[in-house]
DNA sequence: CTGTTAGCGCTTTCAG
DNA sequence: CTGAAAGCGCTAACAG
């Protein structure tokens, strides 16, 4: 089998008998140049008989845009980065443009995605909450390039590019609140494994719970600080040791959704009752919070996660094509009280 | 604000007072050319002077590679489509690449993606299972253009590129006769939205489950053969609704490990004891099978999923440069039975 | 050891 | 209405 040369304009221009640049404007259709139809349908013709297809690095040089966003995210698998990725890829579509995936998980991994977003790799890029190791400076790097960008930060603060921030620490106090006084005096936490690590990243809910402990004079215990929320199966380990534990604490603030889903499967694998034994507090809003026995209360969004906003952002600011100071949105975030609580 | 032109190697080259081809050779790290470390350093410097990074079209297009692949899947938040973006994102980038990801759900996309393909926007590509409306026709046709491509399904044929299979059909009768064997009457199956519409694909597993009611002389009850394995709410509904029927299955088999998942917590919930009232079969191996109570038996590879060898046949073909017929792996798929069945 | 130069394939003025 | 020609920014011969 030998390799067929990718056919070019040319070989079509020679082939419909007209110039390169009128199949150019063939294959973009456009409008602005008034082409016969004859003319058209024989160019037309002329590329599919040779299964043309406009190389599209070429075409990215001269027009000076890749039509690609890039989309950062921390890790694969995560419902809400599920979530944003199917809203990125809808209103991606929507406006003819691709998605370029990248996970950085290593500080080696984000010094490689900066470089390649400055070598236009993309005319866009959302950089997903929580995607540890990116600087701000990095990132305002980036943005004074003149790169569109939409950062989904709480600390970050808008500087060429757009700030979508969700208000965690008021919701999450507002629910360890309602734990204490309902009442529970021994509240663990389970949180995602970089907040055990020596990350740069500094984890509000942490802080919160925290907080939360100090202000109501309860005292830290490290034994009931625990990991597991970034998975599933890690998430129903480190529950059921907890909730085995002599000194079982009456209440989990799982930094995840699906870590507190998982916790209220240990529950009641233990033969414990929710909340009366023990209540359950997760984080988002996975739809699953509404089917789970008891259903979950969580700290999050009020309604299930919609990211739409975040992509129309950036589409919006890649359409104005001059830089901008920088917007800073608010997504709300509330103690959804539903019955694991 | 005013958007900072760009940087060529054309301005490093006149600010390190070299040549353009120098700062390409420098910026390539490249050994095959000798140069004094004190040029290189010029080089460097000019280069981090202006914030310079080669623009990524500009070399794709001089040499005719992009350094990217493209992964395409059928939807977001599957978790065997996860696992395969997380084992293609780590190959890729052991080998420099990039991951532009595209989700193909209509056959608007399948086409515009096919478009895309042809476009070069990627030097190879994966096509994940079961993703609908990519014909075989299209798929050769792109084999043609010399792209490198392995296409995970089990009724392609290699022609110019790689097919990944996995002997569902067998696995799904073992499974199913080891239900009726241990004495089911009544088995439900649960499947995904696009084996009720008017998709091109046909589904492997409802052909197994209703092959199996024929060897079984049992009759097919429409019923009973329900769709919600696409997604744990839809699938705890659909179980629920199942379970609670006057003329309840003895046996559910999902056609998703997330299907049969939310089976399980229903017949809980329902307040029936798996496997001796309902027994629950699922498809693929979550890791979560181990967690459930009880774990959940289901049809797959006979360890947790791992797309680290489907990766490398791409890669492999991409290095490899000339396209060949094509190889065909299979990859095991078994009963793996635990106890909910 | 380094610079000059010819493109990669396309889009888009600008002339005809 | 159509074609010629000038690049987009980079890489890789090739010549010095």
């Amino acid at each position: 089998m030998t390799r067929a040369k990718q056919p070019t304009s040319r070989d079509v221009a020679a082939l419909a008998g007209v110039s390169v640049a009128t199949v150019s404007y063939v294959m973009n259709g456009r409008t602005d140049r008034r082409i016969p139809a004859e003319t058209r349908d024989r160019v037309l013709e002329a590329a599919r008989q040779l299964a043309y297809a406009p190389n599209r690095s070429a075409r990215s040089l001269r027009r000076r845009r890749t039509e690609q966003v890039c989309l950062v995210v921390g890790s694969i698998g995560v419902p809400a980065y599920d979530q944003l990725a199917a809203d990125v890829h809808v209103r991606a579509d929507e406006a003819g443009y691709g998605v370029i995936t990248v996970v950085v998980d290593s500080p080696d991994r984000a010094e490689k995605t900066v470089g390649l977003l400055h070598q236009r790799i993309a005319d866009g890029v959302i950089i997903a909450p929580d995607v540890p190791y990116l600087t701000e400076n990095s990132l305002g790097g980036l943005a004074r390039s003149g790169l569109p960008m939409v950062v989904m930060s709480n600390t970050a603060v808008p500087d060429g590019f757009d700030v979508v921030r969700a208000p965690e620490t008021a919701a999450c106090a507002e629910a360890l609140d309602h734990l204490v006084g309902s009442g529970r005096r021994r509240i663990a936490y389970m949180g995602h494994e970089h907040e055990f690590s020596d990350s740069p990243l500094s984890s509000e809910r942490l802080a919160a719970y925290l907080a939360a402990l100090e202000r109501h004079g309860m005292s830290r215990d490290d034994d009931i600080i625990v990991s597991g929320a970034d998975d599933r199966v890690a998430a129903y380990h480190a529950a059921t040791a907890l909730l085995n534990a002599p000194d079982r604490p009456d209440a989990i603030f799982a930094a995840s959704g699906r870590g507190a889903i998982s916790a209220i499967w240990a529950a009641r694998d233990a033969s414990l009752t929710v909340p009366d034994d023990v209540a359950i507090l997760g984080c988002g809003n996975l739809p699953e919070s509404l089917i789970t026995q008891p259903t979950l209360s969580t700290v999050g969004p009020p309604a299930a996660d919609d990211f739409t906003e975040v992509a129309r952002l950036l589409f919006d600011r890649i359409a104005a094509g001059v830089p901008s100071k920088g917007h800073e949105v608010t997504e709300p975030w509330i103690y959804n009280r539903r019955a694991s609580t």
